[in-house]
DNA sequence: AGATCATGCGTGACCGCACACGCAGATAAA
DNA sequence: TTTATCTGCGTGTGCGGTCACGCATGATCT
């Protein structure tokens, strides 16, 4: 492990002046420069970063713009423990993030979040970014300054400058949905359950799983849209009278957190058990259904890992310089009654 | 976040002094030593860790004991690669690893290991020990001095003072094989292939399997044991003769990584896709016959964490001094054709 | 030629902790 | 009482960086 003195004492020149040649900052003549970057380069220094963060005074300040928690059945609490667990890994670091959120339903929401962030900017050395409303996040990263580095997370926008996107392949996951389903089924009639409002990740899954169930011909697949804005009571009417108008109904796909609001359905209706579920997301009310039962699989994508990955990422490219992968794609995991107690997302 | 200096301000002496009391060197009387903790317990003082390893020279060394990475179809090749991930990380706070490795079905090998590690014990500051041989393991731990901590990975063995046990249910695990199993059969003929020689895990594995699918009458489940000490001829003409014999066979459970040889003799036999095979771990060979259907089901335990676990559970103890958990065990994953491509162990 | 200024570079004070050294004052031995 | 020993504690240096400060040069100006 080599050492600015080491680099100093073998290019005769003082500590201060590798220190200049490393950070661009000071006056260097060339000959100088091209000398220090040559040993730099031959004994492949890397800084002791240890060093570093404790000579350090800056804090480094992550933003992070994420729907609030409790929407999605608290999906968003998952990607914020993995974040809180990187924070406390990395505070020795001098990170910290600060949090923005909004409501995932409301463009005005979203739109106040970024306000609230472009007013702080200078305070910012990266961001986390989770585009759920595609293309309002399009354009408000189009309007970040280039020096602020982001990260994507959950969501994928298309040919922007973000430093790493960190997700999920939401149409892969619908094809192992429908593997799954027709693991449990070998025929019968199954319907994929929407529930309003969708986003594009919602959709893909779904086109996952019509893509791969549309290739056996002893399935009818057929899709319903729910809305769950209007009231819970409202939503358990419209679901039932699905529910009795398909009494030969032997499957249901739905891609989203929202899972459990069917399987609620289900028990009311007492078809919990002779109707496969198949759905997404371990969170609290999932769980629950899984395990009695009511639930067959949930199909997780290490929500934690991708909050926890997020602000490593910005770490490693920010205060190691180091070079961090474009895409992470996340592993989708399968949880059923007997697997669940044991994950850790 | 508080520092010696402060804590020796408010206490009146000096950081050589607060230092003394944190550590339990020099002398210090006693009442100093109280007003001194007093202090530090009121403003829960942590040592900054960058600033320890940074000042600290000694380098600690950990110890691993576990298998040659090439046995059980290069298992322990994936427990190691998380052991290099933390390594990774871990270097600068001056952590290094000395592998001690062994032939898991030689008792002279393991014991020629135990005495390489004995011999070089004062270099030692920890030990990460799979014990896979249980006999031979509880003796040698039991002769380890009281000053070295020890975490088991793997492998569990009962009432002794290890630091922390990190791995599967295995009994849990046989039964969500054994859930897998009614799921892609609803009834038939089901063997389970023991691989010998065989150990405590895959026994475990084995009685959840038959505990849960005895439950089901509508299966038959038999036991054949198979030698894979003898060459690869003989096992495959044994397992061969087994699959003859059995022309109504339509499910196999093998309880162990060796699932890639069995899938081997499936194809060779024409008899893949129409038997149902689940196995354990995700090693090349078994990637390969998953990817291409012959194996349908592979549990895999996050062999790569918990050689990461193991490491920093000694790391947190040791240069830490914090708390680690007793017991961690790892989750359970599902591994199918359509999902595989995307984990991370 | 002397004053002025830009350029290139060395020095030293931190960051928070570990640890060796050595100095006072109390106590014991002479 | 003098000397030796022990006890309790402060000080200083170093770990590998960051960064402000300021000192020599040589170039430019008047």
């Amino acid at each position: 492990m080599a050492t600015l003195i080491e680099i100093a004492r073998k290019a005769n020149v003082s500590v201060g002046t590798v220190d200049r040649v490393l950070h661009n900052r000071g006056r260097v003549s060339k000959d100088t420069r091209q000398k220090v970057l040559k040993i730099v380069n031959e004994i492949g220094y890397r800084p002791n970063i240890l060093a570093r963060s404790l000579s350090l005074k800056k804090t480094f300040m992550f933003g992070v713009l994420i729907p609030v928690p409790d929407q999605d059945g608290q999906y968003w609490e998952l990607p914020m423990s993995g974040i809180r667990k990187a924070l406390d890994e990395l505070k020795l670091y001098n990170v910290a993030v600060s949090l923005f959120t909004y409501d995932k339903y409301s463009a005005f929401s979203f739109h106040e979040a970024c306000q609230n962030i472009e007013s702080s900017l200078e305070d910012l050395d990266g961001l986390v970014i989770a585009p759920v409303l595609s293309k309002a996040s399009e354009l408000f990263v189009s309007r970040l300054p280039e020096s602020i580095p982001y990260v994507f997370i959950d969501s994928y926008i298309p040919d922007s400058r973000c430093l790493s996107y960190i997700g999920q392949d939401s149409f892969q996951s619908g094809v192992l949905a429908a593997k799954l389903m027709q693991m449990k089924l070998q025929e019968g009639k199954v319907i994929i359950m929407r529930i309003l409002p969708i986003d594009y990740h919602i959709d893909d899954r779904v086109r996952g799983f019509q893509f791969c169930i549309q290739q056996n011909n002893h399935f009818t697949v057929s899709m319903v849209d729910v809305d769950r804005e209007i009231s819970p009571e409202i939503f358990n009417e419209v679901s039932e009278k699905i529910l009795q108008e398909n009494t030969d109904l032997l499957g249901i796909f739905v891609p989203s957190a929202c899972t459990h609001q069917v399987a609620e359905t289900l028990v009311q209706n007492d078809r919990s058990g002779s109707v496969v579920l198949i759905g997404y997301d371990l969170v609290e009310e999932n769980r629950k259904y899984l395990k009695t039962g009511t639930i067959d699989f949930l199909i997780s994508q290490r929500p934690a890992l991708q909050g926890y990955q997020s602000i490593y990422s910005l770490y490693r490219h920010v205060i190691l310089n180091e070079s961090v992968d474009q895409k992470v794609v996340v592993p989708m995991d399968i949880l059923t009654q007997d697997n669940v107690d044991y994950y850790q997302g």
